[in-house]
DNA sequence: GACAAATATACAAACGTTTGCACAATTTCC
DNA sequence: GGAAATTGTGCAAACGTTTGTATATTTGTC
């Protein structure tokens, strides 16, 4: 492996030089930054990034923590941050907490050690609040995305839940729907809170009664919104706003199992525009969140090093599932 | 942020019994290995892995290289990975290449400055052959997965292409289609030569016509499926086999534009067995390639430091799309 | 009790880079 | 033409850890 010693040798000048040479200091003459950089590219030179964080005390790399990265949301949020944090010359290392609690320590610890210049967060499901954070981070600036804690300093990204949540609500009542539930997920989530707030500002807008027993808590994969449905069903529902694509299919799989008609006889919306809720039959009406363009935000947000809420409008993708006035 | 030099003035002992203690060097006293961890802990200290990666030549970190993290596919090999790397102690550095020869390169030569202790790697699907792989890597052992170039020393886990073609093309003659295309993929990489093999072995066997004019090379994504499609239904197709599952939902788009019922007139099976497949109508046929158990195994034989070949068999998922029978 | 073997710790160098400071050489300015 | 400013390079320390070798201490054996 040659080294900028070896470079300085074949030279006959210090590694001194070669370091500032081939950082790009102004104050090496042209002429030995030219000489250097034909030297390390003759020799194959390649910058040891590890003494070299080891020096400065902190690395090029951002650490992207999220829960997992088989979702449409997370994954297009990574591509797009990694779109911005390249070509600002950052490499990203990422980490699923499979919505582990304690994976996310795990994670969190491991990117400190790591010297991580940033991170990129999304807290799991079940983290039951940022006091971890910090005291893992110490000084390491931390952007949250999505699932934010907002008691932890820092920049903040997320979507406007309150508006998507509203806007899919309102949707429903206006096809018609008489009692609509919701799919809420963990209400210990802001994200999750906040949808929940925005469900009920619509029907209240609308003048329809707010039914607590219809609020169904905690229902955020297939089977746990699948379970949810059916009691939603028993309790005379004829819609449903749910917090997450995936409940949102087992609903669909209840009401499959129950003879219900979608959306003739029952209206429903998700949330997070996955891939499959165009696919399926019937297709899925969903919140579209861009997760492309909240990664960039994040990534800029770290990059400039603020320390602001960026809200990113959501928008309502109408498919059959609600969509009742066209058949 | 307290060192291990901090801990050793603390108790009065020098950095290296320090460090022995720590490693779980059986060479330092019980009593001493105690006091230090007690300190340690007390103290709040965090081990410095960069340090610890410059003396040492090499980190804890496997690097993972994919084209896309989202696809189905790819991050259950992550997942399946990392649930070993994890329990060996190794933390994962996930870089997605987006297809591109370039980023591949540029994510290799990543991890080698990063000093990576092995990479696991798909390489793109443009990537010519794989003579840039030792050349930037240097030492470091490379596990190949899925697409994997056979002239690349290291282990090699990738799934039974040829059965598992062989298989679905069978399965597409039993259920009594008569003139039977492919949409091949890149046949430059591996695994797509290897399942048109197995698509063609399979007409073979049952005494078919081997017809070149509907294979149709490069249909890969939903857009060149489509078109594929297409050409395949002007050139008398009543079926198709197709390498990849986003091609193969373009070719449903392209028989439901034509109204070509599927599978009544017209069948087809995928691979991959993504998420969607399931949810679909019709539903799609599909090969599943046990994406998790790929990456174990890839992990496994990293962490062994093999290098021979482990092949995954593939399972066909029968679902509405080829299922004329049941019609 | 002398000597060897085993045990436990200390010393110091090394990993490859960055960077503050010093210094020499050159240029600029009055 | 001399002082001051500018420019380019060298020196050496530092980042925090690991580890080969040396040294000190304890234990074991006859």
């Amino acid at each position: 492996m040659v080294t900028i010693t070896d470079i300085a040798n074949a030279l006959g000048i210090t590694p001194s030089t070669v370091s500032r040479a081939l950082a790009g200091n102004p104050r090496v003459k042209e002429e030995t930054r030219s000489a250097v950089l034909e030297a390390a590219n003759r020799m194959g030179y390649q910058r040891n990034v590890v003494a070299a964080n080891l020096r400065r005390g902190r690395s090029d790399i951002v650490g992207i923590v999220v829960p997992r990265i088989n979702r449409e949301f997370f994954s297009n949020v990574i591509s797009g941050a990694e779109s911005i944090l390249d070509e600002a010359g950052y490499s990203t290392l990422i980490c699923q907490t499979q919505e582990s609690f304690d994976s996310e320590v795990k994670a969190l610890r491991n990117l400190r050690n790591n010297q991580v210049a940033g991170v990129l967060m999304s807290h799991a499901i079940n983290s039951p609040d940022g006091s971890h954070i910090l005291p893992t981070l110490g000084d390491i600036p931390v952007v949250q995305f999505d699932r934010v804690f907002n008691d932890i300093p820092g920049a903040k990204v997320f979507g406007a839940n309150f508006d998507g949540a509203y806007k899919a609500t309102r949707h429903l009542i206006e096809a018609g729907y008489k009692r609509i539930g919701t799919l809420a997920g963990y209400l210990g989530t802001e994200v999750y809170a906040e949808r929940l707030r925005g469900y009920r500002k619509a029907l209240e807008d609308c003048g329809m009664l707010l039914d607590d027993s219809i609020v169904f808590p905690n229902a955020i994969v297939w089977q746990t919104g699948h379970d949810a449905t059916l009691s939603a069903i028993a309790a005379g529902c004829d819609a449903l706003y749910s917090a997450g694509d995936f409940s949102a299919l087992g609903a669909v799989a209840a009401l499959q199992e129950k003879g219900i008609s979608v959306p003739r006889d029952f209206g429903i919306v998700g949330t997070a525009n996955e891939f499959f809720t165009a696919l399926m039959t019937p297709s899925l009406s969903s919140l579209e969140q861009h997760p492309y363009e909240m990664g960039r935000e994040a990534a800029k947000a770290f990059l400039q090093s603020r320390s602001d809420v960026t809200v990113i409008p959501m928008d309502l993708h109408i498919r059959q599932s609600s969509n009742r006035n066209a058949i």
